[in-house]
DNA sequence: GTTGCAACTAACGTAACGTTAGATTTTACA
DNA sequence: TGTAAAATCTAACGTTACGTTAGTTGCAAC
């Protein structure tokens, strides 16, 4: 009847492991029924109905200490509990959503780059992650029906967006130190622009109009996946297109 | 010009803390530009970069340890650890979902009953969680058929199931110690045995001829929301249901 | 009696910092 | 210029839920 078992066959049974039973132990959520003389733990059926308690409390996400006192006390608000476990559970589900989105847009960048250069790739996770953060900061310099517009595109057009940004960044890059004037510079330039007007839905001159000088004063908000060798490149570059399209601009 | 900043302005610029900052310098991924003679450390804008860097990958879920590798070695598969990355937070997506749903489940259950007697309470946890362990279990008694049958309730149902177990469960207990023939545990037996054949789409009869006689000898698959006693007096209570029925079994 | 497995306690390791504590340096103000 | 206050430093322990040794003792079988 009254069957006993020793540790070892007793974690077996419940799937568990004899350090998880001796923890149980010593943290006061599991002692056994039954312990010898010498030290022995031994388990009964009762045991397992305990046992199964932690694992079912654990399962819904609660912590060892937490289970502990929905074990000894009685009149536990368990309501509470259970909504307020609900709702730390949602908020993790948010976060491994946006988790997932990112990865996968990331996985689509990277898709047929055979080598993809790290500050570009991080400053375009940085861009995807932080997009509510741009938007807020974008509607202090722009009408906020503006912003909106340019954030209006589907999943699958941002990630092209995201993908024709990457490649022209690395293209760029793959060209620093040419001259900023030749042909290939400035026709990279000139995509590059019309990227810029077809997702913002402006006109380059307009944009340059609107935004303030010291844009990029703060890189915590704005990194550049340029060196600032490279930055100084690009503006020369920049400089000789927009000169040559007839926009004057005082000092960049 | 090149501006350096003391630890705490840059943790504030940067909305981390001093100390993560001090950890980062300690594991190797972020060393300050700067360090005065005496050990202070002032960062630099490049410095921003970096830690952007760590910030980005973390929020990918990737580890301190894994992020050291990402920034040290030029020619990481990145698009392998970006899949794997994905994997795991799909994985950990589906787990959340599983708690979410179940806690959904006992919240359902604990709305307007004051008092929850946890024995029952952890029972249908268990129920709830072990659901796929059990059906496996089930189509070793029964027809696969039969089984799928059994669960093929919407959530909506499969709640209300749980709960009218829930109080039958609770009702029972309460009428503990009472005559078990007498009325009141007559008529709950009856009820609960409706909602059984109900479930299980079969007779009670057809149900206990299939049924083997040591179905409830392993506690840790079917652990009860009785204590010994109850179960006792519940099985005399049952007998006395059954017999009265003319439902003739040998010893229980 | 011995062999060998099972179980025991004690201790450190994990991840990413938070949190003291006590010493030193820098900044600010009279 | 002296001193007080604020910032920073290093060092060390605390956190969670066990995993993993290491060295010791208990118990059953031959």
């Amino acid at each position: 009847m009254n069957t006993t078992y020793p540790i070892g066959e007793f974690a077996k049974k419940t799937m568990t492991t004899v350090r998880t039973l001796h923890y149980y132990d010593e943290i006061g959520i599991l002692h056994p029924s039954l312990v010898s003389e010498k030290g022995r733990r031994y388990y009964t059926d009762d045991d397992i109905i305990t046992l199964q308690k932690i694992i079912s409390l654990k399962f819904l996400g609660f912590s060892l200490d937490e289970i502990k006192e929905l074990i000894n006390s009685s009149n536990w608000d368990l309501k509470e509990s259970l909504q307020y476990q609900k709702q730390k559970m949602i908020e993790k589900q948010s976060q491994i959503k946006q988790m997932i989105k990112t990865l996968d847009h990331a996985i689509h960048l990277v898709d047929d780059n055979k080598k993809v250069d790290s500050s570009i790739f991080i400053f375009l996770i940085h861009m995807i992650q932080n997009e509510d953060e741009q938007k807020e900061w974008l509607k202090t310099i722009f009408d906020e029906e503006k912003v909106q517009k340019m954030y209006l595109h589907s999943d699958e057009k941002q990630k092209q967006i995201e993908k024709s940004f990457f490649e022209f960044s690395s293209t760029l890059k793959g060209l620093y130190g040419k001259d900023p004037g030749c042909y290939e510079v400035q026709q990279l330039i000139y995509e590059y622009i019309q990227l810029t007007e077809e997702v913002s839905g402006m006109n380059i001159t307009t944009l340059l109009e609107d935004i303030p000088e010291n844009i990029d004063d703060d890189p915590w908000l704005f990194p550049s996946p340029f060196t600032k060798e490279e930055e100084e490149w690009l503006a020369k570059a920049f400089d000789i297109y927009l000169t040559k399209i007839g926009v004057n601009l005082n000092g960049r």
